[in-house]
DNA sequence: CGCCTTATTGACGGACCTCAAGCTAAGTGG
DNA sequence: CCACTTAGCTTGAGGTCCGTCAATAAGGCG
């Protein structure tokens, strides 16, 4: 949570307030579902390590994910701002989420209004993503949203500080990517293998590895636009990093007066 | 612009802020693209009357839509906080826009802490309106599709204050249906021919007109929570209004302290 | 080892796309 | 007033991408 807090692009008194806030931490196991939109939710849920994927569900079961959560980003702010979730949360992996309490956080929100202003911009990026998923669900043909996936996920690990050959490694259950790209996983099988076939990525395990990420993101017709970037790293010059950089030491909140590096999709 | 700002849930030194703040008043006709995200920008824009759409294209031209937006709605964030628009905007009937421009709103947020809340709400229910589009294109049947976009566009129409009656008759060209639901023109014809043939919807000329609202909701499976229906209507008590009712007189826009009536499918 | 979750592979069917005409309504100009 | 055009919609035939169903692996873990 310190180490979540020192690097949004906030000034002191903000972190300061943000660390006197009570709160409360809890922790979840793989596959646990952190909330759902039936449950009455108080708090504002921040997650600080791990990873989570946001779903909704039809009545018929099927089921379609809108976005993965990183650390040190808010779950939902629907939850603060109309009082209800939307949608479910599941923990991809074992998680630490951090709860607030709505009433603390609409204090905070008035007492330091750089910090509503930083969930708009965590809020607007939300949104570009999630545009980009539509685009990829409407338009594109399996392949594509699979490369488009692949591609986009290793450059958000990238931007959120992981080294870029750790990044290159995704784990992700094939029924997690039909229900981010709108396939079932049958499908999802047989269009990882096609993408083995043409030599663009590799799979270990149940990792996925990316071989030719310049490849895979040509193939997707991937600009990189979308993701702005600057609102991802950290504000101005990053702090020193400690030792290991796994997937949540880093991050920062994103937001304003970031100018963050230019991204693009032909590296390496 | 006046009846635009008057009607916000705002207290009045911020109303008379907005009100005080230089602007531009652009006019587009139904056809035109209304910004470009290859264009520079240096302005928010809001939509104060007409109807307008979100889309992204694909090198090979197909285009996906995201929404719709509305009267008293900014049309992109994204332009004021990361300088960049990441989608095109087309008038879908004659438009006016008003320009602000980016400094003068950077402004306007530092001084009135409110306006940026106000957003942030916007932008969190159009998160939540664009997750459902999602979930429709990844998951559901091409019927179901159309009817929860037409019902979703009647409950926005009323809650933005147009008379149910009006709001039954939706003006949308097939083009734009296919676009903001992953679908060709072709099968979106050959769908509404299907609702038509079971008696949930009539045609006249170019408008498709909803005979039957709740039939149509079922059919959807329609849950209108995500429209978070207490964001889009007035605050507390809704001002007066004036004779005609017409798309743009009211809407208001969204925000925080404003209860908002249950919203059920279920009605008529 | 036996069980359970996850991934693979195949045969088949269907929802939706493609391509191609033809239709209607609303101009436009003579 | 009537060709002629144009934009938007409709209709049909055929094909394909992806879903469904079902059987078979392949690990992980007690």
């Amino acid at each position: 949570m310190i180490r979540f807090v020192r690097h949004l692009p906030l000034a002191e008194p903000e972190k300061q307030a943000i660390l006197d806030t009570p709160r409360e931490i809890r922790r979840f196991q793989r596959g646990d579902t952190i909330y759902r939109p039936d449950e009455p939710c108080g708090a504002a849920r921040i997650l600080v390590e791990g990873l989570a994927a946001q779903y909704r569900i039809l009545p018929n079961g099927e089921r379609q994910s809108a976005d993965l959560v990183f650390p040190a980003r808010f779950c939902d702010l629907g939850c603060i701002l109309f009082g209800v979730s939307d949608h479910f949360l599941a923990a991809l992996t074992d998680v630490e989420v951090v709860e607030i309490s709505t009433a603390r956080i609409l204090d905070l929100f008035a007492r330091y209004p750089q910090i509503p202003v930083l969930l708009l911009h965590q809020e607007t990026r939300n949104r570009s993503i999630l545009f980009e998923r539509l685009l990829s669900v409407g338009r594109r043909p399996a392949i594509r949203r699979l490369a488009h996936l692949l591609t986009e996920f290793r450059l958000r690990r990238e931007l959120a500080g992981v080294a870029p050959s750790r990044a290159k490694r995704i784990l992700l259950p094939q029924r997690w990517i039909g229900d981010f790209l709108g396939l079932t996983t049958e499908h999802v099988s047989r269009t990882i293998a096609k993408l083995k076939a043409m030599g663009l990525i590799e799979q270990h395990r149940n990792a996925i590895v990316i071989r030719d990420p310049a490849g895979l993101a040509r193939l997707a017709e991937f600009d990189p636009g979308y993701l702005h970037p600057g609102a991802e790293a950290p504000p101005r010059a990053p702090p020193a990093r400690r030792g290991r950089e796994g997937g949540s030491t880093v991050a920062g909140f994103g937001g304003p007066g970031s100018e963050g590096s230019k991204v693009s999709a032909n590296e390496s």
